[in-house]
DNA sequence: ATAGTTTCTGTAGTGGCTACAGATTCAAGA
DNA sequence: TCTTGAATCTGTAGCCACTACAGAAACTAT
């Protein structure tokens, strides 16, 4: 919205605030590639432009969506090189997808083994749970 | 089942196999210490007892569960110090429960998110990507 | 001039392992 | 007994994606 906050000339500082990037995470960024080395001051202080900002958030948007950065790499040096097509693209989000659904489903059964679990333990206040019990003893175990 | 993997003298490596925990990992545990360090052979060779060995299994069906080892450090230390109640595992499995449940609901928004950025995605064999645009220019930004 | 904020570099820590390197020790066969 | 190969030992460094410092320099405002 406001034009002030949409600068050319960023500090590393208003890059953050405009992005939700930390400071430091921008540093990490550079350091290992992923964001180009911007222009200095001369006093060394590192100026960002509309195009690095616009990079900045993409990254940001992807890790949110839980790309990890090797994805994002991928995903950048599609667009960069100028390779970029839907087909390249579709792949990456398409295995993403699937291994957070694979994630999902994992969870969903330690939920349930975690409900399972509480709704034995609720019971009493005596010292000694059921839950502690099964876990020494190989609850999960059918030979014992 | 067999009497001779229940051996009351393990070595680090068979303890490694009957619980399915790593060396190294065994290892790690003890220096964190999570396992107690355990007696010693005159050549410097780890021992461990039926007791360490029921210790490790439970830690290990801990972790299968998603418990930290932080969350199974302060579950052993109610079971160590006898001040184990059902109320307080109870407390930590509750606890944990509710935090995979977050979780769960995270990543079903993400992967729904991903579907529909898929689905933008399978059209074209073309050099632009809807995806790609709609990440770089703010897609999730009302402002824009 | 001075105070307070921002930025700089470099390094180390987080969790939960995993992977080495290089030295010893063990177990089994000839 | 000797030898070979497997197991174990210690210690350190790497993984991911940051995060948190320390100490110095440079900005901004009064």
């Amino acid at each position: 919205m406001s034009a002030i906050t949409k600068s050319n000339n960023l500090s590393i500082g208003a890059l953050s605030e405009e992005s939700g990037v930390k400071i430091e995470t921008i540093r990490y960024y550079e350091r290992i590639g992923i964001m180009p080395a911007p222009a200095r001051r001369a006093s060394g202080h590192r100026i960002y432009g509309r195009e690095q900002a616009k990079r900045l958030s993409f990254i940001r948007r992807c890790r949110e969506l839980g790309f990890s950065l090797e994805e994002i790499r991928t995903l950048l040096s599609l667009v960069d090189g100028g390779e970029q097509t839907c087909m390249g693209v579709h792949a990456i989000v398409h295995t993403h997808a699937a291994s957070v659904k694979e994630k999902i489903r994992d969870l969903q059964r330690l939920a349930s083994t975690l409900d399972a679990m509480a709704a034995k333990c609720a019971q009493g206040e005596v010292p000694y749970c059921p839950v502690i019990e099964d876990l020494f003893d190989g609850a999960n175990n059918p030979s014992n």
